[in-house]
DNA sequence: GCGTTGACTATTG
DNA sequence: TCAATAGCCAACG
């Protein structure tokens, strides 16, 4: 492997790795996916960016669906279509929503 | 090297 | 419960 640099991928390879180590059925949070990726969940910041550069061919590999926010509530804010869809995704893995259409990431959340 | 941007989080009122 | 504010980190121009 003449690439070494590949040994340490960049914060993104981190990013779809940890999303992509979330069993179906479970979801996350920005800052526990923060703290898979830079150990801290100051970050989450930067781990929705980094989501929000995921392009459509790499959506079957990282089910950036099964990532929340820290309340529970669906990310995508600005995006109501995606928004729809990844709660129909959710709804698809046995995840139930509040009168809130919030999860009880307490219960899904994947530790 | 600096400032801006962003699918966030925690705190305060 | 909702709204607004401050703090943090990484990439881009």
């Amino acid at each position: 492997v003449s690439e070494a640099a590949s040994l340490e991928p960049g914060f993104f390879e981190r990013v779809y790795r940890a999303v992509s180590r979330i069993p179906p059925g479970r979801v996350s949070s920005y800052g526990e996916v923060s703290r898979m990726v830079n150990g801290r969940a100051s970050g989450a910041r930067t781990v929705g960016w980094a989501l929000g550069a995921l392009p459509e061919l790499r959506v079957d590999e990282v089910p950036w669906w099964r990532v929340l926010r820290a309340d529970g509530s669906l990310g995508l804010g600005r995006d109501p279509e995606a928004a729809a869809e990844q709660r129909s995704r959710l709804e698809a893995e046995g995840l139930g929503f509040d009168a809130a259409g919030r999860i009880d990431i307490e219960r899904f959340g994947w530790p």
